[in-house]
DNA sequence: ACAAAAGTGTTCCCGTTACACCCATGA
DNA sequence: TCATGGGTGTAACGGGAACACTTTTGT
């Protein structure tokens, strides 16, 4: 016998926000459900937490399902257990966030799991709470991309600063000069460039740059507005 | 049956970071523990989540039992699921914080709950992970100061500016230029001057400050620092 | 030659900071 | 009168925002 054995115990579940970029369009990972309930409607792939498993190792191992990665990005967004969130039964959730790099998925594995990109402009009603979850994550994305280095994980290891300022314009909702935005950028140490050329968009190509979190401290400022 | 009968359940609580002004000091709100496990040590004040509570509303319940209250300000903290966290059982735990102004509890009835104020810059050893949910809500109360107008809930009613800026400097953790400080609150129009004078910390006496909800608009700017 | 995207500096302005003295009052 | 805490303005500085043209190269 426990000390607790008198309280109720509940399912406690993770949901997985996970962004990516795909076709130059940031996009949220969503599953049609195949189960009951809220069957066959929209949702952000979850699963329940296990016995033995953390929280965090839980919201993982949803990662590793649909990536066959252990080190993806993500942050937890907060608790959610009203409840009536889920019309089946009572279940607390516990919401991540993930960011996924273009190589950081299998195409065929997510099409397995009933997983589709979904442009963020263009998403479908989604099912239980999810679009409060949702909100809840982007307000604090909006936050963590100006004061972290974290959208380089949305991106491949290479990157050119035009396809970085669509990203930053994305998140942030709104444009950003292009001379401004990247006079900050060449403030940012962590941030190099290489002397590779992408010639994918432009017939002058965009110079190549990557990340170099060895070159990043953490109490370096990083201000991206 | 249910549709997640094959999945485990686990028990959730609330941990409540409870901060209020005692002598000019910026205090949180501690129990000793009366039970098993860990008992005897400190830690903030709890409790589990029953059968058809929301998250949200088994905080207030302890809240509530507390300080006789409904409305006290809170939010979440975030979820706190290591395996091994509770040594007892395995126990989830999503943590807020609360704010209490010096009217909102009895110190009587905190007597009866064993709960005590302690200075937040004297903190005892902590049980549990308590030590990382004040560390993760400290670094949240800052950020939310300096944006959002909720440092008033800490404060009387009526409150002084020597008052509040002290209590700024306190959860920022650096000194605030006077001056600087007051010219911020001049352009403010939810922070509203009475007539009325405090003389109870100076012979000269004090201008008493009331915030105003009404005046203030959720857009408009209000950032202290 | 031209279309299409990449790349590049400077100026102005406003908000932030730094800073020192007088005021009111009770003891 | 003096000690104590409350209250007030200005000048210098720096970071942010606005702004337009040149470069490269494939077709």
């Amino acid at each position: 016998m426990g000390y607790y054995s008198d309280k109720p115990r509940f399912y406690v579940a993770v949901d997985c926000i996970i962004f990516g970029v795909v076709g130059g369009r940031l996009c949220l990972l969503l599953g049609r459900r195949r189960f009951d309930p809220e069957k066959g409607k929209w949702s952000v792939m979850g699963g329940f937490v296990q016995e033995g498993e953390s929280i965090g190792d839980a919201a993982r191992r949803v990662l590793l399902n649909l990536t066959g990665l252990r080190d993806i990005y993500m942050e937890q967004v907060g608790a959610f257990g009203s409840v009536e969130r889920d019309p089946g039964e009572r279940v607390i959730s516990i919401a991540y966030y993930a960011l996924l790099g273009p190589g950081d998925y299998d195409p065929a594995v997510l099409q397995a799991n009933s997983a589709e990109w979904i442009p963020l402009d263009n998403l479908p009603p989604l099912g239980f709470d999810h679009p409060l979850m949702v909100e809840k994550t982007l307000s604090l994305i909006r936050s963590r991309f100006s004061t972290e280095p974290i959208g380089f994980n949305l991106l491949p290891p290479l990157f050119t600063l035009p396809q970085l300022q669509t990203l930053y314009e994305t998140i942030l909702g709104q444009p950003i000069d292009k001379r401004n935005f990247r006079k900050r950028i060449a403030e940012i140490p962590s941030i190099v460039k290489t002397d590779l050329i992408d010639k994918t968009n432009s017939r002058r190509g965009a110079s190549l740059y990557r990340f170099d979190a060895e070159r990043f401290s953490p109490d370096s400022k990083f201000v991206i507005k």
